[in-house]
DNA sequence: ACATTACATCGTCAATTGGCAATATATAAA
DNA sequence: TTTATATATTGCCAATTGACGATGTAATGT
C-alpha cells in the first residue's frame, strides 16, 4: 500500500508529470528542466527526489551534471504500469505539446555554463 | 491534464483506495463503509465525492440509502485504466485482506437502523 | 405533523505540500 | 588553492488536504 500511494502521489502533481513527459523524449540534467519548466532549481530537485523515491526516475552523474532518465520499471509494478501508460497518455494535452516543442529548442550549453 | 491529475489525486489516499477495493466486492452504502473504515461519516462522504468527481465511482439512490459502486470507466480513460489495474493490485496487502474479511461480516441491517 | 434515519454540507483545525531564497556540497577549471 | 558551476539541502511561507463535530437535507415510519 505504502509503495502504491508513493507512486500515485508522485504523479499527482502537474510539474512532476511534465518532468516524466519530458524524460520520454530525452535524458535531461536539472538545469535543462529548470529552464523548460520555469521553476526554481531547488523546486525541480525536490520534485526529482520524489519521483526517484517512487521508482519512476533514476540518474547518472556525469562530471558536474546529473542526467535524469526514466526507470525501466523494475523497482515497482505500479511505477512500471504508470510509465507504460504515460507513453501515450497526455500526448494531445496543449501544455505537454508546447513543452515538447520547448525542450527541442533547449541546448544544455545555452541554459548552463553562462 | 486536469482530468488526469484529478484521478491520480483521488487514488493517492489510503482511505479512498480502501473504498475502491471494498466496492470491488460489493455495492455499499455510506454507513457500511463508515463502519468498515472506522472513519466519521462526513469523512467518508467527502472521500466519495472526490472519487465521484474523478469518475471512479457512482451511486444509485434507494430510498434512504445511497448505494455506491465502481463506474464502468466510460467517463475517463485514466479512471478506467486504474480501476482495471486495481482489480489485481494490492490483493496481497495485509490491510486490504483484513478489510475484505471485515466487510464480509458487515450486514447493513446491523450497522444502520439501530 | 412529527420523529427517525442516512447522507451531505459547513466550519474548523492540524498536517502536508509546492513554491522560493539562502546556503551547503561537489566537481571542474584557472 | 582559489574560483566557478551544477545540484542538493535547509528553512520558511501560503495553499491544500484529511480529519472531525455540528448542522442541514431528504426520505421513511408512526
Amino acid at each position: 500500500m505504502r509503495d502504491f500511494i508513493k507512486v500515485m502521489k508522485a504523479v499527482s502533481d502537474p510539474s512532476r508529470v511534465k518532468i516524466l513527459k519530458m524524460l520520454q523524449h530525452k535524458s535531461m540534467c536539472v538545469c535543462e528542466m529548470h529552464a523548460a519548466l520555469k521553476l526554481a532549481q531547488p523546486t525541480v530537485s525536490k520534485h526529482l527526489k520524489i519521483l526517484e523515491d517512487a521508482g519512476l526516475v533514476t540518474y547518472q552523474k556525469s562530471g558536474l551534471w546529473v542526467n535524469y532518465h526514466l526507470t525501466d520499471g523494475n523497482t515497482s509494478p505500479y511505477a512500471a504500469s504508470l510509465l507504460g501508460n504515460l507513453k501515450h497518455w497526455l500526448d494531445t494535452d496543449p501544455e505537454i505539446i508546447r513543452l515538447a516543442e520547448t525542450i527541442s529548442l533547449i541546448r544544455r550549453e545555452d541554459v548552463c555554463r553562462k
